[in-house]
DNA sequence: TCAGAACGGAACCGATCAGTACCGTTTGGA
DNA sequence: TCCAAACGGTACTGATCGGTTCCGTTCTGA
C-alpha cells in the first residue's frame, strides 16, 4: 500500500515550510512535490492554514521525542539538551526552530499556528524543568526558564552564524548556572 | 516643504515590515499608506528588495544609537543593555528584532537583507565587547558572545511571552557571568 | 518667468496566490 | 463481482503579487 495522500502532504509541507517559510511556499508547490491532486488536498484539509497547524502539531510531538532520546544518549542530565542542540545545528538542513520561525512569520498572536508554537515551548520548558528537578535543583522552575532562554538564544545564534558553536556557548553558561544553583537535601 | 517621497516610503515600509513581516506586506500597501505614487516608488528604488535593504540599513544605525543612549541612561555598565531591552519589550508595538525576523523570513543566507542583518548583529556584539572591556573584563570577546546570545534569547522569549520579564531573566544570568568573570589588573 | 525635475494617479502586464468544481481512474472491502 | 471511497489531473475563479508605462500636475531653482 502506498503512503496515503494525507501523510505525503504533511511530510512535503513540513520540509518546504521549514526550509523556506510558510508564506514562501504556495499550495501549488506542495501539490507538485508531493504528487497529490489539488482536490485531494482540500478533501483532507479545509485550507492551507489547517495544514500548517497539522504540520506543527506533528513536529511538536516528534521533536520532543527526539530531544528526550538524544538527552538520554548524552547522559540524561540537564546539560544534555545543549549537546542535543549541537547535533541539530550541525545538520545541513538546519533552519532554526520551526516554532520560533512560525511566531516570527505569523504576526497575529491569536492565530492557531501561534498557539501551537506557544504550546510547544511550554512543553519543552516543562521537560527541562523535569530534568532539573531530577538533578536535585532546588528551584527547577526558575532555572528551567533560564535554560529555555539559553536554548532559544542558541538556536537563533546558530541560525545566524551557521555553526553549532552557539550550542556550546549556551552550554557553558548553563553549566555555570547549574553549578551555582542550590540543591535540595 | 513636505517630507519627500523617499523618506515617507522608508518610514511606512519600516513600520509595516516590522509589524507584519516583509513578505506579508505588498508594495501596494506601502504605496497606499504612504501616499506615494507607484512610479515614484520605482524611481527611488529598483525594486522591493532594495527598499527592504534600505529600511534595514536605516534601522541598524538608529537602533544602535538608541541602544547606546539608553545604556548611558541606565548607568553605562554592560548590564544596562538588558535594561534597555526591557524598555523595548514593554513597547506596545514590540515585535521582536527586525534583523532576526529578516533572517528567519529570508531563507537565503546570501541575500542582501541577510547580510545587513548579520552585519547588525556583529556591530551590536562589538558594542557590547566595548562595554565589557571598559568594565575591566579580562576576556571581553568571549563574554560579549555570551551576552549577545542572552540578548537574542531574551528577544525571542519576550516575543513569545509578550512580557518584558525575559529581559530581567537574561540580566540575572548576565550578572552572574559578570560577577564570575576574571578582571584585568 | 520658465524649464525641468519630482511627483501622484491610473491603466496595464504576466505570474502567482488560495480555493472550487468536475473529470475519469484506481483501489479496497463486502 | 460490484460499489463507493479515495485518488490524480485539469480547468477555472477572483484577488493579489511585483513591476512597467504613460499622463497630467505640482513644485523648485535658475
Amino acid at each position: 500500500m502506498p503512503v496515503q495522500a494525507r501523510e505525503r502532504l504533511l511530510r512535503t509541507a513540513e520540509d518546504l515550510f521549514y526550509a523556506e517559510g510558510v508564506r514562501a511556499v504556495g499550495v501549488e508547490r506542495i501539490l507538485s512535490e508531493s504528487g497529490v491532486g489539488r482536490a485531494s488536498f482540500y478533501r483532507h484539509f479545509p485550507g492551507k492554514e489547517d495544514l500548517v497547524v497539522a504540520v506543527l502539531e506533528g513536529r511538536d510531538v516528534r521533536w520532543r521525542a527526539w530531544l528526550a532520546q538524544r538527552v538520554a544518549a548524552h547522559g540524561g542530565g540537564p546539560l544534555a539538551v545543549f549537546d542535543a542542540l549541537a547535533e541539530r545545528f550541525s545538520a545541513a538542513d538546519f533552519r532554526g526552530c520551526a516554532f520560533i520561525n512560525t511566531i516570527v512569520e505569523t504576526a497575529d498572536p491569536d492565530s492557531a499556528a501561534h498557539q501551537v508554537a506557544a504550546g510547544h515551548k511550554a512543553a519543552v520548558c516543562e521537560y527541562v524543568r523535569g530534568l532539573l528537578a531530577a538533578d536535585g535543583v532546588a528551584e527547577p522552575d526558575v532555572l528551567a526558564g533560564r535554560f529555555v532562554l539559553l536554548m532559544d538564544g542558541a538556536i537563533v545564534t546558530a541560525l545566524r552564524e551557521r555553526t553549532p558553536d552557539a550550542a556550546y556557548r549556551a552550554r557553558d553558561v548553563a553549566e555555570a548556572l547549574l553549578a551555582a544553583a542550590e540543591r535540595v537535601g
